[in-house]
DNA sequence: ACAGAAAATGTAAGCGCTTTCATTCTAACC
DNA sequence: GGTTAGAATGAAAGCGCTTACATTTTCTGT
């Protein structure tokens, strides 16, 4: 009973059906073109068989794959494989296939995702962010290959993207902490190196600040990778040299979750002591006590366009819109409250 | 400057370095076959062409894809990301690439995917849990695809594994529970429908409180899907039914942490009004206050030893153990302690 | 300097599939 | 009934790659 690996080719299948080959290939392709008996007869054989056309060869044959790729920075967080999930169900919608890889935020195993992806001949790809090395996106142009950036807005070479303005949209936490009488601030940011996304909340941060005048040391700006744990590190280190710090923006969820249960692990009130804003709105956001203030991004959405987008792309529709923004709003919940007069600050 | 699509092949390589598609061929993969002049030529070529090999031509001549695939139920939970990214890296050590699929804990999806993954020709599969269809598993054995079991160890037609048996693990937890006096529990379940984990878990923990005489009613059982959200409906449900419960026994820990925030939203404390305990160990459960006693399990170690081992299988190693025990043991927490007397109790 | 072995390179077949073109069969028309 | 358009099928080439085998070049030892 055991085969050869992979053994059943559509030789097998044509020969058992006394048929061409080149009719169990349109039996499968364009069924509308072989008259019933014999469709019938060939689809008994696949089953018994066992028949799997082999995408290789097929994707060889054809010049296309089927297949659409997507890069993005880690599984390893909600706010990516939620995403992933979205888009996988729109490129289901219209037969095509996904393929994953993860860059773990380094260029380098970026570029070279990108290269795997193209060799299993994708159609085109979806980058997460706009950090990618300008010789990839180049490559991919020169290819003809479609691709869209996701999450950033500011795309190099003035590619697709489907994203929003993280500048901008962080600046909805700030103003409000603002206007709530904050003046003493702390930042927990993603690493920024290699990291639009998390530059770009950085930079927007300290706009807003700048505007109303706030300067910023640059030892209230702490990076620390999206875990909790360094999170909890980070906020340590915030509160231990600035004992002033009122509010703490947060470039992501993630990290205002650990500063948030790091916080109340010290003692303090949340929003009481210290007011605690994040970035994404991850479903636990909304849940922990107290749920956290944070900037909602309709990921879904995102995602949902970024697969119709490049799905256009590829069936070389024209007058494509460049930039898609995303839905951005700020979630006003428990974690923010009006800044402590430092006299009733109860602090170790 | 704009090329076909994907035009550049092994062929305009060999042209442009006026050498034959062999000798290109041998200087990438077997360049000590090759001249030293021959191979700086032919390289620099690649690098200028841009040239990168199609996969699909590769496996089709080399009837190897070098490609191993993974379905998990879903990336939507650290749980599997995680272990996704320990699987790639384990992969990527022994220069295989991984393709990832999501089945969506649906069988019929699932075996989809495993058609899938066969047609891109991948050498190897890894199975989350065993509820696999039948016919799917039967496809891999005649085909002679090596493939393993992640998470549970009661293989259908005795496959190889790589976990542990779930109903003994969570004993684990449901003993620590019963020698802290318990003797009302509430039980929240993932769905068991087409989850042997889930289902495995279900029943270890109704074993035990047996062995104990103790006899559970059907409604102190929830199940519910793995998010925060149904976590706290189903909380909420088994609380209203059963106002003597003491202890909260979760299938994971997303259900114990979703449990554990609507009990202290409803003002009850945790643990000395209601202990609970969840499965797996999340990074959270350790950082929530109060911490979570759960069982731990070492999904790293599991995943690892599970591409060491596909890959054996692969290169036609004899002898492999049939099971691959993960390591399992409790963590307590803050989360569990002595079982409240009723009349302490103050619930509304 | 030369035979023979070893190393380097080329030729061409074949992996499994699709599709153009040619061929055969069917049915419809005058 | 004889043509012929149209439908159904088959033969074979070609997609990009690897590799067995054939051929050429280089090196050894004497």
């Amino acid at each position: 009973m055991k085969k050869n690996i992979g053994s059943v080719t559509i030789d097998h299948v044509a020969t058992a059906a006394k048929v061409s080959t080149a009719t169990v290939s349109r039996a499968l392709n364009k069924p509308e073109s072989v008259s019933a008996e014999l469709k019938e007869k060939i689809y008994g054989v696949i089953k018994k068989l066992g028949y799997i056309p082999n995408a290789g060869a097929r994707s060889l044959a054809l010049k296309r794959s089927g297949t659409i790729g997507a890069i993005v920075p880690t599984l390893d967080n909600a706010i990516f494989s939620q995403g992933l999930a979205e888009f996988q169900k729109q490129l289901n919608q219209s037969n095509h296939q996904l393929l994953v890889a993860s860059s773990n935020y380094d260029p380098e195993i970026e570029a070279n995702q990108i290269n795997n992806l193209l060799a299993r001949g994708v159609e085109g790809i979806a980058l997460f962010g706009t950090s990618q090395q300008r010789d990839a996106l180049k490559l991919l142009k020169n290819r003809g290959i479609p691709y869209i950036h996701i999450g950033s807005l500011s795309t190099p070479f003035n590619g697709y993207a489907s994203g929003f303005d993280n500048r901008e949209a962080i600046k909805l936490g700030v103003t409000h902490l603002l206007s709530l009488g904050h003046k003493h601030f702390g930042i927990l940011a993603g690493i920024t190196s290699h990291n639009d996304r998390a530059k770009d909340r950085v930079d927007g941060i300290i706009d807003a600040l700048m505007e109303r005048k706030i300067h910023i040391k640059s030892d209230v700006i702490v990076e620390c990778p999206y875990t909790l744990h360094d999170a909890r590190l980070g906020l340590k280190k915030l509160l231990l040299n600035n004992p002033k710090i009122t509010a703490i923006i947060c470039g992501q969820d993630v990290l205002a979750i650990g500063a948030l249960l790091e916080a109340q692990k010290q003692g303090l009130k949340i929003p009481e002591d210290l007011s605690i804003i994040g970035f994404d709105d991850l479903e636990i956001s909304h849940h922990i006590t107290p749920s956290l203030t944070t900037v909602h991004i309709d990921a879904v959405g995102m995602w949902a366009q970024a697969a119709n987008h490049l799905i256009s792309q590829i069936n070389g529709v024209s007058n494509l819109p460049r930039k898609i923004k995303a839905g951005v709003h700020l979630v006003i919940r428990e974690s923010s409250s009006i800044a402590a007069s430092p006299k009733m600050k109860s602090r170790k």
